[in-house]
DNA sequence: CATAAATTTGCATAGCTATGCAAGCAATCT
DNA sequence: AGATTGCTTGCATAGCTATGCAAATTTATG
């Protein structure tokens, strides 16, 4: 093992600026009480001694590390996820916390990461697509660190989750279908034990069956790969669909392709697809993806804040926010009469979509 | 502010335990010279209080936060890096490193964000996609903290660099341009500050111009956007390209969009184009790009390796390693007489292209 | 059994900063 | 001038664990 090089410390810059350690920690503290002259002397001894405050030190004596540990999974799988992590990142570093990262599988268990995070003692836990087991929840609890769920919903109510209201995405795809004058209805699930694909399989269910209608349900696993299986399967079926919701974008992504190049059918004239999520590949044009828009940007903030404002308030009480989604009217789908590409459908009003593509 | 919660500390677990706090301290230590009978009188102690070991309190007395910080760049536009990210989490998350991340713009100053790596006192910084001031480099070798670039090489020689062999990687795609039988050719660039898009520009001209040949040069900004626009610039020339190489897959799929849905041309009869890294995505059957494969998990191995070594030797000097990257061969380019599809050409051996897609 | 050797234990302190408190100081007011 | 008020400052200590060292205990050896 290297020494480690023994760095200025506040006592060495207060010696040469001639005052004392604790004049050192104010200048360095924001809002502290102490003399411009006093700070400026301070400064420049730190400038000549390459003295940087130390923050695992200031961790310790002020218990809080100013660090959030982030827990998620699907990075490669599923490009939604990237552009949560960024995001995320951008907003916590932006609000002066750092990040503790954590990438996981999907169905890794969190019960072995989580005392990572607590051995840390991080001010905060953000679980994306990753779900808490209740002794895990129980634990953070004890330790005072509060837990927020990104695009997970949980029944315990020892955490705050933030989600897209995935029931009505499954209900406004249903009847975007229908509307279109579709027949036979497919849902590719992502998995079986993700509230997420549960949700909008529910939504799409629960729509369709008020018409009498029932879909075929394929496991596409969440991933390109599986959903362009998952494609061919149903096209083998003997009243083969053509209309297919898929649980997310990357899986409608590969039943696309599946039906275009492995089936040899066309997209909507044949089946329609729709997805959820649009991640920008959505809007290229080999893809041209109908789908249910998450406002990524709109449920980062709400999370965040929340997350921010426990840390500082121990009194609130975790929430369960629905923040709907948009339905983006693309050409993967066939479009009922008065509707046209390149809308935006949402609850409250219908727009033309404003994106550069 | 809300006040913390005590948890308990070694000294409480100590005293139930009946031993004293070094006990305790010594219980969690893996190695330290304790009689496994008191060890289990410990453990249990700390069971009973929920009690575990204060990572920040061991950082600041260790002198080792066990963090490593990571640096990335394009996140959001380029599928590369989200691999590259999960790599990299999971080998330091399984060596016993905990990850700090800082997810940047690719022209963000990094002189901003060091200072609050180094701040935190992590062990060793790896940079992705981001490159180093060379006072930056400095401050961190005062430090004594080590720095890896991935994916970018540096003339400084305080920081190591692993990268792919772009120079090769560049003339690999000319001269497969070239054996099958183009006349025009260029390139898409990614930016003219980048060492990547530099260097694979530079070993595709270089190869061009051994045969008297000069390829146009677009701007596609590293992305699919930029690309789709260079990729319409490129095809209203006089004498517009037959063959295509854009510095990464992403652009090359920008170009293949645009090429085919706004210019009507058919790839490869048309024109060819070539990628380089081998993101998931260049494998799809709407794009089956011919690309240039970075080998992420040899490269990434090398990276961490080096980093650790460097943590716990600081006699090592840095390393600057390049990986060759090995030629992909798909349908996205002419082939020339006696290749096929499939097989990948690396400088050692040909083999048939062994992935499931 | 006596002695040497090896293992285990506790003591005391280092590592670095933040902060409550009391003392010092300067400015303001009467 | 004397009293009051409001800043600044330094002192002393807390926050928690690791570890060198010497003492105590156990084990091995002759």
């Amino acid at each position: 093992m290297a020494e480690r090089k023994a760095n200025a410390n506040s006592t060495q810059v207060a010696k040469l600026a001639g005052v004392s350690q604790s004049a050192v920690s104010r200048a360095f503290t924001p809002g502290a009480s102490i003399a411009e002259s006093t700070r400026r002397k301070v400064l420049q001894a730190a400038r000549k001694l390459g003295y940087q405050p130390n923050a695992i030190a200031r961790s310790l004596s002020t218990k809080r590390s100013k660090m959030i540990g982030i827990v998620i999974a699907n990075v490669t799988t599923n490009p939604f996820y990237p552009e949560v992590l960024d995001a995320l990142s951008r907003q916590f570093q932006q609000r002066g916390q750092r990040v503790m990262l954590f990438v996981v599988t999907r169905d890794q268990n969190l019960d072995d990461i989580l005392p990572q995070l607590l051995e840390y003692r991080v001010d905060g836990i953000l679980l994306t697509a990753a779900t808490l087991s209740s002794a895990m929840a129980h634990e953070c609890a004890r330790m005072g660190v509060p837990v927020t769920l990104f695009n997970r919903s949980v029944p315990d109510a020892h955490a705050s989750s933030f989600c897209c209201d995935n029931i009505e995405g499954g209900r406004m795809a249903a009847r975007l279908f229908m509307k279109s004058g579709h027949h036979q209805f497919a849902f590719v699930a992502g998995s079986h034990d993700t509230s997420t694909s549960l949700e909008r399989e529910r939504g799409f269910r629960e729509e369709l069956k008020q018409h009498g209608l029932e879909p075929f349900i394929e496991m596409g696993k969440f991933s390109y790969q599986g959903a362009f299986e998952a494609a061919r399967r149903l096209m083998q079926l003997p009243k083969s669909p053509d209309a297919v919701f898929c649980a997310n974008d990357i899986m409608a992504i590969g039943v696309l392709d599946a039906l275009r190049h492995a089936e040899q059918k066309k997209v909507p004239e044949d089946v329609s697809v729709i997805g959820f999520d649009d991640i920008p590949m959505a809007a290229w044009p080999s893809y041209n993806l109908t789908t249910i828009r998450q406002p990524i940007e709109r449920m980062i903030d709400s999370a965040v804040n929340d997350l921010l404002d426990r840390i500082n308030q121990d009194t609130m009480y975790p929430k369960q926010e629905l923040v709907p989604g948009d339905l983006v009217v693309r050409s993967s789908a066939k479009l009922p009469s008065g509707l046209s590409s390149g809308w935006v459908i949402s609850t409250s009003e219908n727009r033309p979509e404003n994106r550069n593509v």
